[in-house]
DNA sequence: AGGTTGTTCAACCATCCGGTTGACAACCCG
DNA sequence: CGGGTTGTCAACCGGATGGTTGAACAACCT
C-alpha cells in the first residue's frame, strides 16, 4: 500500500476528504477553518490532512502557530493519466469489437479467422 | 460509504484490483482467469471483482457456469470530471495569483480592494 | 510570567478490509 | 448418474481506519 497512486486513490475515497480538496480549490485555509463545518473534533480533522499530505495531496507551511494548508495540484495527473490510459484501451477496444461486427454484416461470406492488429 | 465516487476512489485504491481493471481492458476474462496471476485464493479475487462490480466498474455475464468480466468505461468518466474540476480550479487560483503578483509590480501605487469576478 | 490559541501526539474503541479455509450450488461431460 | 470445474457464501483472523478524549507543545498576546 506504500505506492503513490494508492495512497491517492485511497485518499479521496473519503467524502469529508474530497469535500477538504474542494474547498482547498478555491482558497488555502488553516486546520481549525477547514475543520469548522464538520462535526467531528479538530484532531478528526488532522488526522484526514495527514492522509492527504502523505499522498501529496496537500502541502502545510507554518504560519506563525497556524498551519496553511494548500492543495498540490501536480499529483491530480499521475491520476488522470491512469484513468485515461485504460478508458482509452477499454474505447478502442469497444471500436474495434464494432469494426468487427460490421465487417461481420459487411462480408459474412468470407470467413474471417485473424484478428484486427 | 454508499456513494459512487466513494466507492470507485476505494475500488482502484488497491493495486491488485486496479492490475485486475488493467487486464479487463484489454480483454473480458474469467474469474479462474483474472485470479491466475496473483498468489491469492480465488475467492480473494471473487471479492476484489465484487468491489468493482458494486463501483459500477465491472460487470459480470454468466456464460454457463462461467462468469465473463467486463470493464465498463463510463463509470470513469465520473471520476475524471471530479479530478478534471478540482485540478482546473486549483490551476486558475495559480494563474490568478500570477496575474495578481504581476500586477502589484505593474503599478504598485493604486490599492485594489475587490477581487476578480 | 501567564493565559489563550492552534495543532499534533497518544491511547483507546468500533468497524472495515483483505486474506484465509471450508462448504455448497450450478453446470458440463464421460 | 456421478465426478470435475467454476464461482460464491460464511465464518474467522489480523491489521488498517476513522472517530473519540486527554494531554503536550509552540507561538502569540497582554
Amino acid at each position: 500500500m506504500t505506492d503513490t497512486l494508492s495512497q491517492v486513490f485511497a485518499a479521496l475515497a473519503d467524502p469529508t476528504r474530497r469535500d477538504i480538496v474542494a474547498r482547498l480549490a478555491t482558497a488555502d485555509a488553516s486546520v481549525t477553518e477547514l475543520a469548522a463545518p464538520y462535526d467531528v473534533s479538530v484532531q478528526a480533522v488532522s488526522k484526514h490532512l495527514k492522509v492527504l499530505e502523505q499522498a501529496g495531496l496537500v502541502t502545510k507551511t507554518k504560519d506563525a502557530q497556524r498551519r496553511q494548508v494548500h492543495l498540490e495540484a501536480e499529483v491530480f495527473d499521475l491520476m488522470t493519466r491512469w484513468i485515461e490510459r485504460y478508458r482509452r484501451e477499454a474505447e478502442q477496444r469497444y471500436q474495434r469489437l464494432d469494426a468487427v461486427l460490421a465487417q461481420m454484416n459487411d462480408d459474412s461470406d468470407t470467413q474471417q479467422k485473424g484478428q484486427a492488429s
